[in-house]
DNA sequence: AATGAATGAGGATTCATTCAT
DNA sequence: GATGAATGAATCCTCATTCAT
């Protein structure tokens, strides 16, 4: 039918129209910070109307959570791209901080958000509960992933929690002191160097 | 000479004024973040009229800046005590993460606040500028002790600037991910966690 | 087309609000000179929010300069009408004071707060460069005027540009001194005695 | 006695200081206006304690009238020393331009201020209210001076309110309009030709 | 669907003035 | 006499959000 033609075009410039909102408000969100970014600031690099801004997103709140989801959906759909195929835990791991290293080489405006994000007193809590379905069920993965390796005797049998934690401020903090210029392989020698350091950490001594 | 006991007095009072007023804006700026809290709030939690908060500091910006430099200033303080006595460039560096965790324990504030100003896109430049010379010499002598373990065939002969880069992440990602309660005693188990798996990571296999 | 008579009706009562404030603004600033002057002042003589006055108007300070730059410029087309038909330069320069007068007549407040950054040390640079394109040419203009009638032997051979600010002087002066009731008829009385002391202590005698 | 002499020095010193003050004082309000000039600005000018400006002026209104009471102070002595001896109407009248451009030349911020004030909508009447004693008996005799010219037949038989009020414009004037590099004698080549204008405008032509 | 216009609420900062010493 | 310290009150300006069109 024609009319279904037609939404679906329309439906496809609507979604088109948002993610160009999305971009926009990544850029300077994460070029000024969350507070130092003004919804007028959004509007002009969308190229929009403010109020057109606030036709597709409900507030300035909700744009930032829609930009977390985008970036964490994104995030997490080129790490299960990559874990295809691929059975064995430590390997599963290793993929990981490369998965970074390219998403922040593509997106580094959008890791560093995050980042701040995380470290925010206020705004944390909120992104959190928007995002904790998304995020939980990928973390239990990996806690599994260790508790894998240790069952078989090839990790020691450290805690897994705090191992989770640990390998994910390894790679935050790959993002967080970068020296230009960055390039997508100096990203990679320090995935290569964190996986190094960490797998070797804790790798069970055959005795 | 009374008048010198007196300007004296006066000296000390006013300095534990501003120390008041650090210790309330600190406490308002890690629960809600730089930009969430106003002026107002501080001068509140500080008991003080607004405009006293202006007599000692110039500005907001310039309020944090203290705080922060006042932070770095106890924790190198400490690190410093700790290593009194120590030679040896790896129990050096094992010091760090307990520092760290004492810091952490004692204000969580501070190192919350320290966290989100290294995330924040302008008030890190901001923040950098002000703290560098403080922090660029301590930073040189951890990797001073990289280079010298090095040397001494301890540990693997890596990049020591990323390796103080992963320290860093490690030691400050322990207080990203908190779930209370947090005792100094939990605290100092991840403190060891850390070590070991970053100290067996990157120690030289004897052949 | 309907659009472009929307649109013209709009652009008219975007030109009749910022008309409305600029009008507003005049009066609190001339009567409460522009320090003791608030934005709330206006905003509430304007009828308006006081945000609103940011939308029209970037700062306190470009309100005083587009109020400035709306009188000059009505002045100065009353001038032109006067002109209109007249060739002889000392008719000319007899309707400016008039015309002053009128202008005064119809809007004292302008006058007064002209007068008012005329001597201010710093709004004075900043209305003068502002308004410096506009007026220049018309000073000149006058200058020019006097030339000619040196030139034409009728007034004695004295430096143009002094002359030209005495004259100036005068004419502000109208504005200086007031004793109500001000009617048209005193002002352009005090016009009348101010040209006939200038002409006269200018012509030159016929030997 | 000891303590009459003594009582004089401190009273000497105190007015000294109180110099100080307004010299101070009249510096900044000058280069930056009333409002534009805080009592910080005025303590530091005059190398005070701020609290030390209230020990001496009840407020900063007070300092700034005794700023400009000092100044017509000033200004009449001198033009009273210069009638000294003198006794045609016209001659004194004469002076009066001269007196102004020497004031004009020692006291440029004076001048400005005091032309800032007749100019501004609230300061004027405050202002006036205060020197109006020191004025209007000033004023009176000027006014006095035209009648006694105009009884001699030797000026036009013009009203001398206005008469004196357009005179006033013109000295004033004198300060308004000013090139730099401002010399005595290009004030006085000032002076002069108003005097010339002026005088020849209202001389009564012999028939 | 898109947006220009409007604004209430709030925030950083300044400043004249006071007061205890 | 002199002043460091303290502050209430104001002021300029910003911004997220709404609404009529």
């Amino acid at each position: 039918m024609k009319s279904s033609i037609l939404q679906e075009r329309k439906s496809r410039e609507k979604q088109a129209r948002i993610q160009t909102i999305l971009a926009a408000a990544l850029k300077v969100f994460s070029s000024q910070g969350y507070h130092g970014t003004s919804m007028d600031a959004v509007a002009e690099a969308a190229e929009l109307g403010k109020a057109t801004l606030y036709y597709y997103f409900k507030s300035k709140d909700e744009l930032l959570l829609a930009i977390l989801e985008n970036g964490v959906h994104e995030f997490f759909a080129r790490l299960e791209e990559r874990w295809k195929g691929l059975t064995d835990p430590i390997e599963k791991l290793e993929t990981i901080p490369y998965v970074g290293a390219d998403f922040f080489y593509r997106h580094p405006d959008y890791f560093k958000l995050y980042h701040y994000l995380t470290a925010h007193p206020v705004l944390r809590k909120r992104a959190f509960n928007r995002l904790h379905p998304l995020i939980a069920e990928k973390v239990q993965r990996v806690q599994q992933l260790f508790t894998q390796a240790i069952g078989e005797k090839r990790i020691e049998p450290l805690p897994v929690e705090e191992l989770t934690e640990i390998f994910g401020s390894l790679v935050m903090g790959m993002g967080l002191f970068t020296h230009p210029p960055v390039t997508r392989k100096s990203l990679h020698r320090k995935a290569q160097l964190i996986l190094h350091i960490f797998l070797n950490g804790i790798r069970k001594q055959s005795e």
